[in-house]
DNA sequence: TCGATAATGATAACCTGTTATCAAGTTATA
DNA sequence: TATAACTTGATAACAGGTTATCATTATCGA
């Protein structure tokens, strides 16, 4: 990827507005706004492009296919919306997890996923039964 | 799973004995050294009747593939050995995580997966190099 | 012990996210 | 602007974990 391209504008462009970790999905159909017909292709080898430069970091939860945010190069954690399935960053940290591992292990690095509804989940009614 | 079979016995010995969350392919490695020849579609049948009827539990951790660990009733986390990628049980919790999230949202759950080494892996030489 | 039927093992099939292929279109250098 | 080379879009192929298929074997109630 080393020629700008509109697809490839319209990607970093996504990623960026966004300010959370989208799936390859989310990603397309963010861009495909300013470009139409993008092709997943594209998403992909886009991403694959900016996570080997370092412009994207790629985020995984628990059973989750993975997502890509723009890196950010501090410690910050998830929020995952349960009912829009939207994924949040969360700038706050409880800090040292190594008094809560067993005796005998180091703890070198620690992963939390919150798990809830989102302010816009909270305020807007459910969605309709099935 | 109606019928009792060494199969199955011996899948959910290897559960129980393990005390820590396994991948379908250790559940096998571990109920065939009692049942030799013991094949990985037995071992995924007796999982989801296990799971079915309550008495496993999936874990997901970020990245990884499900590990079944029998049911605990009660809140824990994991920690994840990245030398031997055992994963273990976390019987400490820092409590509630509500203030971590952004305002307006609702924290309902969370989970907290711990890297570092195990206890084994501290104490053993590095593996040698490839 | 017999017999109905559930469970097993081998493996083909499946599933879904991701990558490779390739003709057509686009970019950027001279 | 010409053109070499990169990028795109459509889609086939791939990959790995999981599930279905089916002949064979094992369980367990009568």
């Amino acid at each position: 990827m080393e020629r700008i391209t509109k697809q490839g504008t319209a990607i970093m462009k996504a990623i960026q507005e966004a300010q959370r970790p989208l799936l390859p999905q989310e990603i397309q159909e963010a861009a495909a706004l300013s470009v139409p017909g993008l092709g997943i292709a594209t998403v992909y080898r886009n991403i694959k492009s900016l996570v080997d430069n370092g412009m994207l970091t790629t985020v995984y939860l628990p059973g989750e296919n993975p997502r890509y945010e723009q890196s950010h190069h501090h410690h910050h954690h998830h929020f995952h919306c349960t009912r829009c399935d939207k994924v949040f960053d969360v700038h706050d940290c409880p800090g040292d997890m190594q008094q809560l591992a067993p005796k005998g292990f180091t703890v070198e690095s620690h992963e939390i996923t919150l798990y809830g509804l989102c302010e816009t989940c909270k305020l807007s009614p459910p969605p309709p039964s099935a």
